[in-house]
DNA sequence: TTTATTTTTGACAAATTTTGACAAGCCAAA
DNA sequence: TTTGGCTTGTCAAAATTTGTCAAAAATAAA
């Protein structure tokens, strides 16, 4: 399953778009866009809708990557027990 | 299911402690315990360890509960694709 | 009730983390 | 080589987190 920065990169090339023109589009630093796509940096949750719309894509789809990597980094701490927490989150998520 | 605070309140009346005691443990002020054990704030994995031991509770099971209340954090920001976050999550666990 | 003890609250400064810009670097194509 | 696009490291500013303090509130003891 790809990440956020993945699959913005990949949108990105299809569309044969500059890192330039979506910074430019999100008015933010080239570099920066640069790190998101490559995972070292993670986006706000503004960005990721922003770059969501400028790349045309399933916005729903791309926040749903964007969450899973917020997730991911809250687990990297304590990842011996991350099945089991996760398994908690489910449940207290239905409810 | 309890949240990390919940199960430390718990475990420390059960044993007919002070939130004053715990706090020397930790060297803290009382104050903040009593924040992690009602949720208004994170303990740090530290703290959470130190407590764990201090309560002789199971390690593991507070940990676990802790990530949980972390994960849940993470979710706070957008609950709308929680669900299929958390699929994707388990997903790049499982490699 | 008073009094004493414990817990909670809100405000605050200090510490830490995050953020984005900048500038210099790399690499491939011309 | 030069050019254009991307990457990298560093930095200050901004934002968030952290823990303390003092005072209020709640609880328990006398």
């Amino acid at each position: 399953m790809k990440h956020f920065g993945q699959k913005v990169r990949e949108l990105r090339e299809t569309q044969k778009l500059l890192l330039r023109q979506v910074a430019a589009h999100l008015e933010v630093d080239t570099a920066l866009i640069s790190k998101i796509e490559r995972g070292e940096r993670n986006a706000s949750k503004t960005q990721a809708v922003e770059i969501a719309k400028f790349l045309k894509s399933n916005e729903e789809e791309l926040l749903t990557l964007w969450l899973a990597d917020k997730i991911e980094s809250a687990i990297v701490e304590e990842p011996s027990v991350a099945y089991q927490a996760m398994k908690i989150v489910n449940k207290n998520l239905k409810k």
